[in-house]
DNA sequence: TAAAATTGTTCCCGTCTTGGGAACCTTTAA
DNA sequence: TTAAAGGTTCCCAAGACGGGAACAATTTTA
């Protein structure tokens, strides 16, 4: 019985929390004073103006006209990450050849903390808008990439994650429960693709495939369009065809990593 | 006379710091795990272990096989610094037009802590190969983006930026003193757009135009390419008219931030 | 222009967080 | 099976940190 969550025990860095907790405030407000974010974190002034100090010194935050924000650093942060992902240039440009080829939005996501992350998205012109951002996290059960790779998870793995899910219907057609979800994963080993049918978003519909290493899944591809232009035919067809192809490129690709 | 760089006085936060500290250390090594984290900052097992697991709680940070790594979070974090500059979008569609009009690079820079910082960088297929990469900070006295910048800042602010300048020749035709600085930042004002020809890299030449608020400068626009293929009459010509329209462009798109 | 109000900065103090050492547990290597 | 290395827990003493209040700077109002 391995459902106990691990990370418990431990202690905690207060300071850092704060910090933190600062960063969390400007990436909402966009831009806050001291006085803002003493009150809005119910610390003191000095506190805060200490906390600021810091992270001003380390390039972090920009004193502006209103008060502090974000700097640009944190792109800067956020390209590193991309590039650790050893593979990211394969994939980025598989995701966007997806997308000239057929003209929705495509996407590659990775697990974490049990749930689906956004590394990378392209769009087309007629692509339809969605929410979804990079870094975004979804839920597994909800969307054909977090199936996809819950799939191909290590076993143990898989199963503490479902166990810890909190479903939740987001649409009529959402999986709500472990058992369902058990025997999509299966048909899905089947297909060796996902199919999301409109069960995260009403009207859209998705498809993906996983990217392995060997035994390891690394995470997978996913084309979304409209249910208009995302007929069974097609799905099943050019699309899953589609990005097959890419997620082998990718795979031959890595073999180096 | 104010030399004196402001942000001095003040307490900092030791743990912030190390936080920090281990943040660096993973975005260059990628992934680290406590023993290797404590040799290298030099602090104990158990202070790099609590600062872990405050990272972790926060999401910040993922436990892998060999270790801990950024987590995706951080492009998430990015997203929405993005988001803030009122207008991303605008910017980021000119910058992609410019590219596909003219095929060399294109980038959007403000100033942050004396220095450019590029905000968004696109290239075409035949662009050329640059180090640069999104969040960088780069001189301001070697890059026309900076010096497109620098002539626009209140007059106070370019002062203060010139003075704390630590001059470095990247090339031979990099500018090294504040008075030919000055002199180019007035013929800067004149052209109403500033050239960098090959004074930050050999063989490149770039040019560039501020993108302003009124009296406030937002950033500057630039495109960069080879000089085999900028040529004077091009620069001066096609080149120079492409980015004061984008520039144009932007602005008139500001009026509502 | 002066006064008032708001925000930002500095200083000091007492407490409790935090960093470190060592022992313990877990995983990997031999 | 043992050894070695990494990860986790526990406890302690020191000093870092959060808070309050006074002070300085900036903005607002009249």
């Amino acid at each position: 019985m391995a459902n106990t969550h691990k990370t418990d025990g431990g202690r905690r860095i207060q300071s850092v929390e704060i910090a933190l907790n600062i960063i969390d405030v400007l990436q909402e407000e966009g831009q806050s004073g001291v006085t803002d974010l003493a009150r809005n974190l119910d610390h003191s002034k000095s506190t805060i103006h200490s906390h600021l100090r810091t992270l001003e010194d380390r390039k972090l935050i920009v004193k502006k006209d209103a008060g502090y924000r974000l700097s640009l650093q944190i792109l800067s942060m956020a390209e590193n990450v991309k590039n650790q992902v050893g593979n990211y240039d394969v994939i980025k440009s598989q995701v966007d050849e997806l997308v000239d080829e057929t003209g929705e939005i495509v996407q590659f996501g990775i697990e974490e903390y049990g749930k689906v992350s956004y590394l990378h998205k392209a769009m087309g012109e007629q692509s339809v808008e969605t929410v979804s951002q990079v870094g975004m996290r979804q839920p597994m059960y909800s969307t054909s990439l977090g199936k996809a790779i819950l799939t191909y998870l290590p076993e143990d793995r898989t199963e503490e994650i479902i166990q810890s899910m909190e479903f939740e219907a987001k649409t009529s057609e959402t999986i709500t429960s472990p058992t369902e979800l058990h025997e999509e994963l299966n048909r899905i080993e089947e297909n060796g693709y996902a199919i999301d049918d409109e069960e995260n978003i009403n009207g859209l519909r998705c498809i993906a495939t996983p990217v392995r290493d060997g035994e390891t899944v690394l995470g997978a591809i996913s084309i979304t369009g409209p249910s208009s232009r995302v007929t069974d035919e097609r799905l099943h067809g050019e699309l899953a065809e589609a990005v097959q192809r890419a997620a082998n490129i990718i795979e031959l690709n890595t073999k180096f990593s």
